[in-house]
DNA sequence: CCGAATTGATTGCAAGTGCAACTATTGCAA
DNA sequence: TTGCAATAGTTGCACTTGCAATCAATTCGG
């Protein structure tokens, strides 16, 4: 797989290991794969048990665990690291199948609530079990704990070099 | 971050730790979020300096390293973790720019080869140096080398896990 | 040989996405 | 007050994506 990095560099002239170390490029390559890997595979299955999409459970996630299951609507694109317009079309979908619904804040007109009703609670709760079990399969059940703390530490290092919030 | 877990075993009545350890719940969210945040990144600074997305780079660079610059589609589509008809358009539109060549097989006329042209090299020459530059600023210092020596084998070992190819 | 099954690639379609422009509301300064 | 800047959200647009159906070429069993 270094493989990689001397074919570029015999490409780029100069040596492509003074841009990239070796060692970066293959940790980076394996993250691509991993990730894609692993969400490609959860998101299909998430589809088939329970006809959302991994976005979708990702947004009635951050609500169930949002005081009172109501989230303003650029917190919640946020936290469900999307665009803003991303989230106003996604609550869109999620509204025609009444799971979530919108209501402007009385104090500030400006202001969106987003929150969760009672019967996207009951849809949340039923996909969660059979998709948690599959992020346990496929992710968790790679590595013992102790390692998996340790990736934990060193992602959020990475996570941390990269702060900039989605929505300049 | 292990709230998430307790807010979650509130919710699902059952505990949600029995469903998914808290220790893989942070993993899995470090890596959707170091995921995101790098590559949000890297794809718009790429943009910006070479007017090529992240896909498009993928894709060069999957065949400068390849034997006479090209591949055959479907080879393409599994190295490069897109989908057959993605690539299909992806190539159509690197072809617009003149960065690549689509022709069909003379041996076996069902197989069609995407080669890289040479003002194609010469776009991808152009792009690789800040972009290899920004994937060892926003990913590779971000730990040192031993470090992303392991994190390289734990990710490599839960894309193992899930090694179905991506064209059924 | 010939028709059926297989393989490689493309296309119709129905999404999903982000950016930039826009509307609506509020805050603030003079 | 009044009018301008800032903030919250939505929308127009162009692009990308994957799935399933389809087309095209090859292979293989009889």
């Amino acid at each position: 797989m270094s493989a990689e990095i001397e074919a570029l560099s015999a490409v780029l002239g100069t040596d492509a290991s003074k841009l990239l170390d070796p060692t970066v490029a293959k940790a980076w390559i394996a993250l691509l794969t991993a990730y894609g890997r692993v969400t490609r595979a959860l998101s299909s299955e998430l589809m088939d048990s329970s006809g959302m999409s991994l976005a979708d459970f990702d947004v009635l996630a951050q609500l169930v665990r949002s005081e009172e299951y109501r989230l303003r609507m650029s917190e919640l694109a946020d936290a469900a690291l999307i665009s803003k317009s991303g989230l106003t079309r996604r609550i869109d979908r999620l509204a025609v199948n009444g799971w979530v619904t919108r209501r402007r804040c009385t104090e500030d007109g400006r202001v969106h609530w987003a929150t969760l009703t009672p019967l996207g609670l009951r849809a949340f709760k039923g996909a969660a079990p059979a998709h948690l079990a599959a992020v346990a399969e496929r992710f968790g059940s790679a590595l013992p704990a102790s390692e998996m703390e340790r990736l934990t530490r060193d992602l959020l290092k990475i996570a941390a070099k990269n702060a900039e919030p989605i929505n300049s």
